[in-house]
RNA sequence: GCCUUCGUAGUUCAAUGGAUAGAACAGAGCUCUUCUAAGGCUUUGAUGUAGGUUCGAUUCCUACCGAAGGCACCA
């Protein structure tokens, strides 16, 4: 960041020398391929134009007046005590007007050591620094089964809560659960229904009870569509629910609820999110009504029977919704306000909220603009904190999923499948039963989360049934893979006392790929957040790895050993350089677990 | 009909208006007496169509074609 600050000045200097004066929107930027210079920047072809010159010549004369002023190696070390070198090795100008520059060895070696300092931290901004965000992701129903929807957004949401983190925030965890509404009647109709409910129920887990009250509520769901009669039944009782007025219901209701929050609860724990605090549709029912009817006829408006919110009076983009339907029942539109008002109102550990993420499937967008754009009205200072992130559905290459079609796999199965996979690997391996459990499960994980956060957010993932969960190439467990691979060195660099070296700036080994990326973790993070894009992270992580793994394969890391395993003596120059070595094979490890902490995957120790 | 998002190798995805459009999988060929071969190295192959803006367009604008989603009492 620094640098490219540093380039910018370099340049300007350089054009106020050349007595070319205006506003110039150039930038300096990490070419897409580095054997094109470490930056570049394309100030000649922007002021070319302008001054009628031609690019090349003109980007020759600024090469000319930036090293008169800045004989190369150019700009100190700023961290660091660096012996004197320069960043930048060499300026190269190219065609059809490109000025590129090339860092330094020095540069690098400094950078590895600034990230062995900083460690956990490495990565990290102040953006947000003192500023509270609350993230609400997941959003299952109880009652229901947690699908892939619920995988993608908890994936999402726990990579996007991350991000923040890293940019200074400080992050809530929040999940939002639908615990009212037509679905829970749905299954209620068919659990009811059921005389040994409770008697057969003794000695299941949560999750085989959970997935039972699921079939149910498919169940449900489908003789509510065919059957009129069934169909007035379940509406009956959904009033019911609302009113608290049936105990036999009430019953069901309590016991079904907890059971499906408990199996959901398994899943967290298996995906590694803690949530901080959980909001209830149940809880947001009065609080949403009364604002809505606060603000009648003032905002929202009554029509049929039902009170609706023009949203097309204030944005043309925008539509009508019904907040609170004929029947009295405030719609989701309605919670969403009292959540909305819950969030800020009440806040959270007392203080001021600066911002309110929520994630959900991209269905919700369009709808969720007319939620905000009415909370916008009532309270103005609201407006611009509220951030809807949306992403794509999760569909089979033969159309989208469907409870009626049976084509339907769980987030659950969907996990669990993941899981079998790896130990389906791993069970011929030495290691004892414990661990291939947890590595089934970390690395089934990441297969997972990897395979939803590598691509842009709002584009649709398409799930076939062999290839969705990847282990090679362009996958989670590739990235883990490596990092185990390079931390086994580690390990081993321990065993065989390598003699350490002070090697200080002076390795004279050629500049490979994998210092030209380590440093640009920082860059990429901050992209990250401000475009709320975990992908930039993934494809990152990815290239970062190959170029580790190219390394690793083209280079003898660790040096050669006697019999007994201890390092043989090299001269000073080897040593040094084994050292520097070693320190970047550190260094990879150190921001591959910070790069895919970001994503919600962790590194197994062994795999 | 209106609104939103999106069309890139055979397939799944990349590419803050820039250089030779990158990967991965699948296909062809190498590579484990050496730090974990879930790896590495070669190799074949792509911007939906038609215009426009620009020194330069996968990226911005317009039209068309195609896909997904949303448009009043579901969430």
């Amino acid at each position: 960041m620094q640098i490219k600050k540093n380039i910018k000045n370099l340049i300007n200097e350089a054009l106020e020398n050349l007595e070319i004066s205006g506003d110039f929107n150039f930038v300096v930027e990490h070419p897409e391929n580095l054997d094109n210079g470490d930056y570049s920047t394309n100030v000649a072809m922007v002021c070319a134009k302008k001054l009628g010159m031609n690019p090349k010549e003109l980007a020759e004369k600024i090469y000319n007046e930036i090293i008169k002023i800045n004989p190369l190696p150019t700009l100190p070390l700023t961290k660091g005590e660096g012996e004197g070198g320069g960043i930048i090795q060499d300026i190269q100008v190219a065609s059809p007007g490109f000025i590129n520059f090339y860092l330094s060895k020095d540069f690098f070696v400094d950078s590895v050591k600034e990230i062995l300092k900083e460690k956990e931290n490495f990565g990290k901004n102040k953006i947000l620094n003192g500023k509270k965000v609350m993230v609400e992701y997941t959003q299952p129903n109880p009652f229901k089964p947690f699908h892939i929807g619920h995988l993608m957004s908890n994936s999402i949401g726990e990579s996007v809560s991350r991000i923040f983190e890293f940019s200074g925030a400080s992050v809530i965890h929040v999940n939002y659960q639908g615990d009212i509404g037509l679905h829970v009647a749905k299954a209620i109709y068919v659990l009811i229904k059921d005389p040994l409910l409770f008697s057969k129920s003794k000695g299941q887990s949560s999750s085989q009870l959970a997935k039972y009250i699921g079939e149910c509520y498919s169940k449900g769901s489908n003789l509510y569509d065919t059957d009129e009669n069934i169909k007035k039944e379940i509406d009956i009782i959904n009033k019911k629910i609302y009113e608290k007025s049936d105990s036999k219901i009430n019953e069901i209701y309590t016991w079904g609820r907890k059971i499906t929050l408990e199996a959901f609860e398994e899943i967290y724990k298996l995906l590694g999110t803690k949530f901080d605090k959980y909001y209830f549709e149940s809880d947001m029912l009065k609080i949403g009504k009364n604002l809505v009817l606060k603000n009648t006829p003032k905002i929202f408006e009554e029509s049929n029977g039902a009170i609706i919110f023009k949203a097309e009076k204030y944005d043309s983009k925008l539509h009508t919704r019904v907040f609170i339907n004929s029947q009295g029942l405030p719609t989701y539109e309605t919670k969403e306000l009292g959540l909305t008002l819950s969030k800020f109102k009440k806040g959270f550990f007392e203080k001021k909220l600066d911002l309110s993420v929520v994630t959900t499937a991209v269905e919700q967008a369009q709808y969720m603009k007319v939620v905000q754009k009415a909370i916008s009205l009532i309270y103005p200072d609201l407006e611009n904190r509220m951030k809807h992130i949306t992403h794509g559905m999760m569909r089979l290459a033969s159309g989208k999923m469907s409870s009626r079609k049976g084509n339907v796999i769980t987030g659950e199965e969907l996990l669990h499948d993941s899981m079998d996979v790896v130990f389906e690997k791993v069970k011929d391996r030495e290691f004892n039963d414990e661990e291939k459990k947890r590595i089934s499960e970390i690395v089934g994980v990441a297969a997972l989360k990897y395979s939803i956060l590598k691509s842009s957010l709002n584009s649709d993932i398409i799930y076939d049934f062999e290839k969705s969960i990847s282990f090679e190439g362009d996958s989670g467990p590739y990235l883990q893979y490596s990092a185990v691979r390079a931390n086994s060195i580690l390990i081993k660099a321990k065993e065989i006392q390598l003699p350490i070296i002070n090697y200080e700036l002076s390795i004279n080994k050629e500049i490979i790929n994998l210092e030209k990326l380590l440093y640009q973790f920082p860059e990429v993070v901050e992209r990250s957040y401000s475009e709320f894009a975990p992908h930039y992270i993934a494809t990152y992580l990815t290239e970062l790895t190959s170029a580790f793994n190219n390394f690793y394969g083209n280079n003898k890391i660790l040096p050669a050993r006697n019999t007994d395993g201890i390092a043989t003596a090299g001269g000073d120059t080897e040593n040094k350089n084994m050292n520097y070595q070693l320190d970047l094979v550190k260094a990879f490890y150190q921001t591959m677990k910070n790069g895919l902490w970001l994503l919600g995957i962790e590194v197994p120790e062994r795999m």
